[in-house]
DNA sequence: AAACTATTCAATAAATTTATTGAATAGTTT
DNA sequence: AAACTATTCAATAAATTTATTGAATAGTTT
């Protein structure tokens, strides 16, 4: 083998695996099953997809390893390979943002027209943790809440927030957070807080950019 | 506009980016371009590819804003847009070598078919700078040289070595190194120091993994 | 064992990507 | 201004990817 053939062999493998990332759907799913494991049925649903072809999808990412199966009784349940898949899609994403200007406009004009465009980012909410008095607001069904959290976080389905949220103290400042910087369940939270009289204010990040910092997690 | 809308726009603007990346071609690209910028022509050679295809490849990239161009002279040079580029390169690249066994093995089996297989990493190479005598080694081409390289490393390109092997001190440990974990410059510069009785070892990664860790370089 | 259910498979048409080729162009040098 | 040069463009055929549809299957539950 020459070294021509060393590299057209070597790319042609990250190729492979870059192809099966490049896909919108794809994306999508691999952003969902970072918040932990899902049936083909659920992926499809939460993806707007037909069943067969969510399935087709899964199939591509399977053959390249990036996600693992296994079968619950009747469901079988997908889940990312490992760590690095989201590090790849989290890369991606941030050169996404950073690089086209229509993402973050689309990102902003989505929660102006709507909700109030503000934000914290991890990093922030590190800080805020040291000096006041945070309530740290999981909104993702809990499903997703129960397979790993911020450590000390509160689980409200968005779903219930509207009738549950007089158990949120009103003193304490509110961080909501969600899946990751697409996802609107934390907007939508925040919209709900602000008007009901509450301080609150989005994450910018999702959970699992924070389980990949090393920061605390809890799970049941 | 509403989710669904919202959610198909962005994923398909980070799928239209991850696309642009889906390529052996337009990857290897990436990774030569990490080095510093380069002449259509030169990408051209270095790729192995016709110049027509390779500019087609470079306009893909560009479209994707993943590059920048400038003229000089009568020469167009290409040049990684930002430090994102490559994190999502790197991304990539380590996603495939921990996922696709058929990478590591290619890269071992060559390795081993002409050189020896041993390298260390670039957290190696720190432990070993602290405790003993090291002479860094840069094997790639004077010009990529000149445009960046690691602190205090000596350039003696892959080409010349084996005439300019006594410019090497020979009592001192000699870690080489070149583009990235599949260039094999550095393989080559070991087997032709090992042989000449030098204790020599390839550093894994290459220049631009070093500079994005904020270690330090040096330049023309 | 039969019935059921979630998922996958297979075939096909449409859309997209790629390599190839030769001509065109933008800009520089003479 | 003419000649030159590096790069890009444009057209085309082949290869690959995708969505869609309906049937098949593997495994579980009854």
């Amino acid at each position: 083998m020459n070294k021509r053939e060393f590299k057209d062999r070597v790319y042609g493998e990250l190729a492979r695996i870059t192809k099966s990332l490049a896909n919108p759907h794809r994306l999508e799913i691999i952003e969902l099953l970072a918040q932990g494991d899902f049936s083909v049925e659920q992926i499809a649903e939460q993806t707007s997809l037909p069943i067969a072809n969510a399935s087709q999808h899964l199939q591509v990412l399977k053959q390249a390893q990036l996600v693992d199966v296994n079968r619950q009784g009747n469901f079988i349940y997908y889940r990312l390979a490992n760590s690095n898949v989201f590090k790849a899609w989290k890369a991606l994403r941030e050169l996404g943002v950073e690089r086209i200007a229509t993402i973050e406009k689309l990102v902003k004009d989505f929660r102006q027209s709507k909700f109030k465009f503000e934000s914290v980012t991890i990093e922030g909410l590190l800080q805020k943790l040291e000096s006041g008095k945070i309530t740290i607001l999981d909104v993702r069904p809990t499903t997703e809440f129960n397979k790993g959290r911020i450590a000390n976080a509160i689980s409200i389905p968005i779903d219930e927030l509207k009738q549950r949220i007089n158990e949120l103290p009103k003193r304490s400042e509110i961080i909501a957070y969600c899946r990751g910087p697409f996802c609107v369940y934390a907007d939508e939270a925040v919209a709900v807080l602000n008007k009901a009289g509450y301080k609150a204010t989005r994450l910018e990040e999702g959970f699992p950019d924070w389980s990949l910092m090393g920061l605390p997690i809890e799970m049941n």
